[in-house]
DNA sequence: TCTTGAGCCTGTAGTCACTACAGACCTTAT
DNA sequence: ATAAGGTCTGTAGTGACTACAGGCTCAAGA
């Protein structure tokens, strides 16, 4: 193969192993638009530089840290734009954080309930359970769409 | 129809309306083999009754302190089981109880970066931005598999 | 030289837990 | 008579991957 004549490039292997991705998903973001789509060498692998590890590691960067793809994309493009305003990032990033507490909040409240009852249940070989009866009760019905 | 002649049966649309589940969740539900295949009208209708509302809100409680699918399937087969032994109901809900607590915590730490990062940032309109470098910074690349 | 294995290519299907829709049928009320 | 609304079916779409089948090229070992 023709990559020392290319040049200091790498296949979507190595690409996946320097940033930690799966080797599927590089070819994933690929075709969703998140990262660039690479030149190929004369038998069609792709040749990635350290651009594009820079880029990917942006991308799982963020997806550890909870964004979503488009908010992810969002954030590419303002990077991409080169007019990104620190104040818009600022913001979407609070958005987000605000996501995150509201999703601790809705786990502090399940672990709540789920500790208490199973601190209620004796463990013994009895037939009567009363982590069974609470899953069997179920209070608020009328509940407008929260997850 | 023949609902009156069936006696005190419903549809699911009343299912769904006094369990506050989906239309089509029930539906779904049913396929999956979480709730059983009702009787049918002559006209093909699902006729429902009290039995079901209890176990459509067993699941749907189930959901809502989030367990998965599969875990209120076990739950389920314990109930009908039986031969529900309290002491096994109480372990799956302890270790439902720990991924709720690891969720909690993994999040805390999101939460955390997130806050300190955007702390960091001026809110101006300012090219350079805190937030950019710390999502382009990957901190520890080869780590095993959590999300 | 042959062969084996690794790595890459493509497209597609599977995952989870729904949700939504199309097109047909039936019921109910006006 | 007709219009609105509920129900039936199967299927497709969501998000964010992950896995696989079937085929190609390439480098190294026997």
């Amino acid at each position: 193969m023709t990559d020392r004549a290319i040049g200091r490039g790498f296949k979507r292997g190595e690409l996946a192993r320097r940033t930690g991705s799966n080797l599927e998903t590089v070819r994933y973001y690929e075709k969703i638009g998140l990262i660039p789509e690479p030149p190929r060498s004369a038998n069609d692998y792709r040749i990635y530089d350290e651009a594009h590890v820079r880029r990917l590691r942006f991308v799982m960067r963020g997806r550890e840290l909870g964004f979503s793809i488009e908010e992810i994309r969002g954030l590419l493009e303002l990077v991409d734009g080169g007019k990104q305003t620190c104040g818009e990032v600022k913001e979407r990033t609070e958005h987000h954080l605000s996501d995150v507490r509201a999703k601790i909040a809705d786990l502090r409240r399940i672990e709540k309930i789920l500790a208490q009852t199973a601190a209620q249940c004796s463990g013994d070989a009895v037939p009567e359970c009363p982590i069974l009866d609470a899953l069997s009760s179920y209070p608020d019905v009328g509940d407008a769409g929260h997850r």
